[in-house]
DNA sequence: TTTATAATTCACCTATCGTTCTGAAATCAA
DNA sequence: TTGATTTCAGAACGATAGGTGAATTATAAA
């Protein structure tokens, strides 16, 4: 009974993490968000209880999403194979606007603290799943054994954040293909 | 002749710069940045013209303290040493707040377009610059000869970044040295 | 001192922010 | 139909944003 709502949460949702990505917190406004998602202010606040439950929301689903991407490093058996085909799905996502995990990370003292702690939360659960398969890969001789895990991976999380970063500026699909190779080469073990 | 100024420009925007760093461009309202400035509005927009200037002549400044920073990389003779003396710069300095330039390339869609017109303008001469000492590096054989210079440059670039806004999360000093340490191991070439 | 000048203070705009409320429109059971 | 219920559209809210003006205070030359 009663009337049926215009909209379908995960396309708002969908469509308000686009925003945000875009344009940051407080460089979204209501304004736009109710502009982009099609949803009144009304049912805005009854579903999401304000901005900062719809940019937390927005953020779980960006979370999910870069979940996808990373899902190679959860295949067993972990090891090289599955680091190269994570950042070829990196190289061939949709990064414009650089990554909105990322974002949120410079954004630090401007988004809800909870927020905050959901990113820095994934960004461990990040580098945990790149270890295990640096681990895996210098147990095979790829990467060199001598060098610690630990470093080698916070190497790649640098090199990861800060290559989606620089599409934001750099367009040139050809050349990601490029530096990535230049990556694996310079990884590769040779005894 | 009249009353007396009681700030200095440079300490101004030094200030304003590093609310700007921290907050980001719309995250730095007016109130705060008279409070962390101690310039009254009125002075405020005599000087600066109001926000946007103040944005715009604090990034200004950033990006020559940036300068400093890669100074090494303008020096002869050019190549590897350059490169070490620059990352090593890089890895001591402050950057809790990530790095004001790269944030401003995030926050493209939300700063005044003429500052990322300036933004994009630095970035392009930072390329300019690793691209000059690895094409030096190259030739004394300190580099791989066979890759391309600008596609190591631009891995060079990704992970310059990326290692920067890691330290927004990480702020183990220590093991940024490990990281470049890993970093320098795996570009050096051994024929 | 006096006086012209420049910087400060702070009250005051207008616009817009995020948020809430109200009345009309749509839906379905009875 | 009717009536209960739910959503919709947009007006209205208080708060605060960036920006401005008028009166006050400090300074230094005359």
């Amino acid at each position: 009974m009663g009337r049926n709502k215009t909209w379908i949460r995960t396309d708002v949702l969908d469509k308000a993490m686009r925003l945000f990505w875009k344009k940051g917190y407080e460089g979204s406004h209501l304004g736009e968000l109710v502009e982009v998602t099609g949803l009144n202010r009304f049912a805005l606040y009854k579903e999401f209880g304000g901005k900062e439950g719809l940019y937390r929301d927005a953020m779980q689903l960006y979370l999910a999403k870069l979940g996808d991407i990373s899902s190679p490093l959860q295949q067993e058996p972990y090891g090289w194979a599955n680091l190269e085909e994570y950042f070829n799905n990196v190289a061939g996502a949709d990064f414009i606007h650089g990554c909105f995990f990322v974002n949120a990370m410079v954004e630090k003292k401007v988004i809800p603290p909870p927020v905050f702690a959901d990113v820095t939360a994934f960004a461990r659960g990040a580098m945990a799943a790149l270890k295990q398969n640096v681990e895996a890969a210098q147990k095979s001789g790829a990467i060199n054994p001598d060098a610690d895990p630990e470093t080698v991976t916070k190497f790649l999380f640098s090199f990861d954040i800060g290559f989606i970063t620089s599409f934001i500026t750099d367009h040139d699909k050809g050349s990601r293909r490029k530096v990535l190779d230049y990556l694996y080469s310079v990884l590769q073990h040779r005894a």
